[in-house]
DNA sequence: CTGAAAGCGCTAACAC
DNA sequence: GTGTTAGCGCTTTCAG
């Protein structure tokens, strides 16, 4: 049976509260018995049990992290920092992978609710959940997403990372400028770097032309549109996508079919900069995006709202190539 | 304020003792109670705190697994798939990235015990460490390492893996084939693909040309390395890696050089597939190595021991070229 | 400075 | 079938 504070009490000959009180440095002890019952719950291998403290406390230290999933370059470095971070501070993370799907997503929000976290840390593309978050009454920090005006938001500068892209390939003389994006009908703060696209293009006098990848994490569904793009604009030079992964398969694919395509991604995570250093990107400041939203979040949690930041965050993009 | 039993119970006028035989399914309940309590519970909004349950039941659900980073296409692939498992059985994931820091390990071992996990999945390196998880009595698996003869393993067939590559670079015709590890002094199962590398070698009459990279996470060292190979033997023409990113830090290191090596790296991680879908590799079953772990901790947290399953499991490698 | 006792939210005997 | 009560391990008033 695992020793409990009962236990060290006895062997340190003193009471369970006085045991409780060196546990938490609270009220005035004296040194000797302090160090009586360090002692003792050395000798007996003591540890404290956080449910149990929790209980009492109604603070669990805990965040859940939902994301799409964690295989993926970005999602990983991301809560590679945030976990990071969090560990830093006192936190501990329950991790979430809802693969956009709304039916684990919802279960996953009642998990947490019922394991008591502190808050939580979204980044999925959850609609039709909205309500569920509001009546969980619970701190949330969204990634990169609109869910609702009482949920701050932070995300990378998307409009600029489009810009950044966009006039990135105009300048190297392409002619025929092409856009992937993701899902639309998701709403999400992405959908600017879409925008950015079509009114740089608009602006350059040329026409856009975008393409929607309806499933990002499908390969299958990808190499449709490649094939579609490539039926229909033989003649393309220069395209951005809206991540990494998409650029890569194109990238792929092009040169298979031969074809010159200046490509430049979004996202820029370490891994995918380590497998494929020459792929151009829009980089997001990952670890920074961590931080402030972590930071966020335990500003809600201890202060009660939010102090230090704006509702939204936008973080400066960096274009490599 | 949270709604909690006694709320509930006064909605529905019954007692809190019925309606936790209502919430647990048990004893008998008249249809016409059970029903008033679910409504009552939907009322107001009820979601039962696990804490208190966990408290009482000495089961939390929870389990904490450690792996040196999820920022890393095999550890994220790996973590994703027992996370889904988890989430199918109804556990949970508290995810621990040691960096392979014995302070940090020591630390998340510390909170794993407090927050009463019922078992740990570990896939990091932490000599000096297995005492703590002998004196922790928890339930342990072990992803490709040895940490106590008490502690059970699941990884894959290192060896068959070693072997797999290098018999390829000798098919291929590599007059002189090298091999890069990472540090040695960890005595993981992994060495084995190194010691399949020089058996492989010898058997074939040459002399096995090895070169260790103490630090597997620093692309400095890696580059520090493959300059040092590249400067000693200039010849070099195939290269079989112990791991997927050294694998593509080496490739391009070649192709700078104008060098045309043949490498095979380990690993084969979904997300390495799709960056870098030329690369050749020994590819782990990733999938398979989250099932029979996770399976595998779950019969120890549920039966108290480990009867479906051998002690060490090498589950089988697949040579992608 | 220290101990006794009540309570955090829930469950399981034990009664009726 | 349902209610009363004690207790899971810990913290904190309130006494002394």
């Amino acid at each position: 049976m695992k020793p409990k504070i009962k236990d060290v009490a006895k062997v340190a000959g003193v009471s369970p509260a006085t045991v409780s009180r060196v546990l938490n440095n609270r009220g005035y002890i004296s040194e000797k018995t302090r160090e009586n019952v360090y002692k003792a719950m050395k000798d007996i291998n003591y540890f404290p049990n956080d449910l149990a403290r929790s209980l009492f406390s109604k603070r669990t230290n805990l965040f859940g992290i939902i994301i799409p999933t964690i295989n993926n370059p970005y999602f990983g470095e991301l809560v590679f920092h945030m976990e990071n971070i969090c560990a830093d501070l006192g936190y501990k993370v329950l991790l979430c992978n809802s693969l956009n799907r709304v039916d684990k997503e919802k279960k996953y929000w009642e998990m947490l609710v019922r394991n008591q976290v502190d808050g939580v840390i979204v980044a999925t593309h959850n609609r039709g959940l909205v309500d569920n978050q509001e009546q969980y009454n619970l701190p949330i920090v969204a990634i990169d997403q609109y869910l609702s005006d009482k949920i701050p938001i932070v995300g990378s500068d998307n409009y600029g990372g489009g810009q950044l892209a966009t006039n990135y390939l105009l300048e190297k003389g392409c002619r025929k400028i092409v856009h992937f994006n993701g899902p639309l009908d998701l709403e999400t703060p992405a959908n600017l770097r879409r925008k950015a696209y079509e009114d740089v293009i608009t602006k350059a006098g040329r026409v856009p032309i975008t393409y929607e990848i309806k499933d990002v994490f499908s390969q299958k569904i990808q190499l449709d549109v490649i094939e579609r793009l490539f039926a229909e604009h033989p003649d393309v030079d220069g395209v951005f996508t809206s991540d990494d992964l998409m650029a890569s398969t194109l990238l792929e694919a092009a040169n298979r079919k031969g074809k010159d395509i200046i490509i430049v991604g979004y996202d820029g995570a370490s891994t995918t900069r380590l497998l494929l250093p020459n792929l151009k990107t829009i980089q997001q400041p990952v670890q920074l995006v961590a931080e402030t939203s972590i930071k966020a979040l335990v500003e809600i949690v201890e202060k009660g709202k939010l102090e230090s930041m704006p509702f939204e965050t936008k973080l400066p993009v960096k274009l490599i190539t």
